[in-house]
DNA sequence: GCTTCCATACTGTGATCACAGCTGCTATGA
DNA sequence: TCATAGCAGCTGTGATCACAGTATGGAAGC
C-alpha cells in the first residue's frame, strides 16, 4: 500500500506536464504564436477556427482567449469577437514609456539586491546572444534576449513588478519582431547595452543598471518606431 | 424604412446596457464585492456556489473567474480551484512599492499635461471625501477616494499605465478596507496629501504631484501594514 | 481506541447543443 | 439597372451533461 502510494506520488510528478488542462495548452500555444508575431495585427481569432486548429472544442479556446484579453494581449471587439490588437505609434510609445519606468526600477533593484550573483548567468546569455546574432538566427536571438532581460527582472525580488513586466512584453511582443525584419545593426547596439548592464550587476551599481536597461529599451523603441505604419 | 432604421439605431444605444453579457455582469459583481472586502482572504469560490448566487450556469462564472485570475485578483490553487488570495505582509509591501513607482509617475505626468484642467474636479471630490469622512461613511469615502486617484491617473494620458494601476488596485483593494476598520485618524492624514496633490495640479508641478501621491500611498501602507496577520 | 478502507458528494474540465445577432450574398421585385 | 427582401452562413453566448479527480464522512476491521 505504502509502496503503491509512493509510486503514485512519483508518477504524479511525471504526469504533471500531461496534467495541464487543454485550456492551459491553448493559452500557452496562442501566447507563443503571438509573441513570435505569427498573427497579423487586427486579424480576427474566431473561436471555431482556433478550436479546429488546436483540435479541441470551443470551451478551452474561449477561456484562453478571455485570459489573453484580460492581459491586453488580444482585443475584444464591440461584436465581442476576439482579434489581434492593432498597434499604433501612440500605444507603442506609451508601452515604451511604461517599460522604461518599471523595467528600469526592476533592474536597479536587481543590481542592488542580487547583482554579482547573477552576473555569470548574464555573461553566459550574452555569449548565446552573440552566437545567435552571428548566425543570423532571429528566433534564438529573441529567445535569449528575453531570457537575459528576465534573468535581471527575476532577481529584483518583486513578483508584482515581474508580472507587470510580463504583461507589457506580451503586449509589445509581436512588434519587437520588427527590430529584426532586416539585417541591420540593431542587435549590435543592444549588445553594448547588455555589456553595460553586466558591468553594473557585477558592481552592484543600481543606477548604472537602470541606465543600461533604459538605454536598451530606448534604442529598441527608436529602432522600431519609424517602421510602424 | 429609413425612419425604422433610425429608430433601431436609437434603440441600439438604449439596449447597450442590457446587452452586456452575463459573463460581464458576473465579472463586475465579483470585482465589486471583492474590492469591498466581502470575501475572507483564502476563502474558496466554488463555481456552482457563485453560479447559484448569481442565478446563472457555470459558464459565465468560469470565464469571469478566469479573467479575474489573469488579473491576479483571484488565485488558482493547484487543485485548479479558485480562491481569494491570502495577502502577506511581503506581497503587500511589494504591491506598495510598485504602486509608488507607477502611480507617482502617472501623477507627475498628469500634473505636467493636464494639471490645472482637472484641479476643479479634484476639489469637488475632496469636498465629497470630507463629507464622507465627517459622516463616517466608509463606503462613500472609499469610493470618492478611488475617484480622486483615478481622476489624476486618467489625466496622465497613458492607457497602459492606467490599466496597470487598475490591476494593482484590484489586487490590493480588499486590504485597503483595513485602513478604516476603526475610527482612527488615517483619513485625515490622507486629506493633507490630497491638498498637496491639488496644489501641485494647479501649479502644473509634476515633482510636487508625484511627492504628494507617493506620500499618500506611503501613509496608507504604513497604516495598513501593522494590522496584517 | 485507532487506523484503514470505501462510498458519497463535490470539485473543475470539456464536449455538445440550441440560440440570437450579424454579415453578405442572391434572387426577386419595381 | 438598381434597390430591397430574404436566406444562408457565419459569429459568440450560455445551458446542460458526462466525466475524472479529490476530499470527506462513516463504518468495519485490527
Amino acid at each position: 500500500m505504502l509502496a503503491e502510494k509512493r509510486l503514485l506520488a512519483d508518477l504524479e510528478g511525471l504526469n504533471s506536464p500531461g496534467r495541464e488542462t487543454l485550456q492551459e495548452r491553448v493559452y500557452q500555444e496562442l501566447k507563443r504564436a503571438m509573441m513570435q508575431g505569427r498573427f497579423a495585427p487586427g486579424s480576427a481569432l474566431p473561436l471555431r477556427s482556433v478550436a479546429a486548429a488546436m483540435g479541441t472544442s470551443l470551451m478551452p479556446v474561449r477561456e484562453a482567449l478571455r485570459q489573453l484579453a484580460a492581459e491586453r494581449a488580444v482585443e475584444v471587439l464591440p461584436n465581442r469577437a476576439f482579434a489581434i490588437p492593432k498597434m499604433t505609434r501612440a500605444i507603442l510609445a506609451d508601452l515604451g514609456r511604461t517599460r522604461l519606468l518599471i523595467e528600469g526600477e526592476a533592474a536597479r533593484l536587481a543590481a542592488v539586491r542580487q547583482g554579482p550573483r547573477i552576473a555569470d548567468q548574464l555573461i553566459a546569455l550574452r555569449d548565446k546572444i552573440s552566437a545567435a546574432t552571428g548566425a543570423h538566427d532571429r528566433a534564438a536571438y529573441r529567445s535569449y534576449n528575453q531570457e537575459f532581460h528576465f534573468c535581471i527582472y527575476s532577481a529584483a525580488g518583486s513578483p508584482v513588478m515581474l508580472h507587470v513586466i510580463e504583461t507589457l512584453w506580451l503586449q509589445a511582443g509581436p512588434y519587437l519582431n520588427l527590430s529584426f525584419s532586416d539585417a541591420s545593426g540593431s542587435p549590435i547596439v543592444s549588445q553594448i547595452r547588455h555589456e553595460e548592464a553586466i558591468e553594473a550587476m557585477q558592481k552592484g551599481d543600481g543606477e548604472a543598471a537602470r541606465d543600461a536597461i533604459v538605454a536598451d529599451i530606448s534604442d529598441a523603441m527608436e529602432w522600431i518606431m519609424p517602421q510602424l505604419e
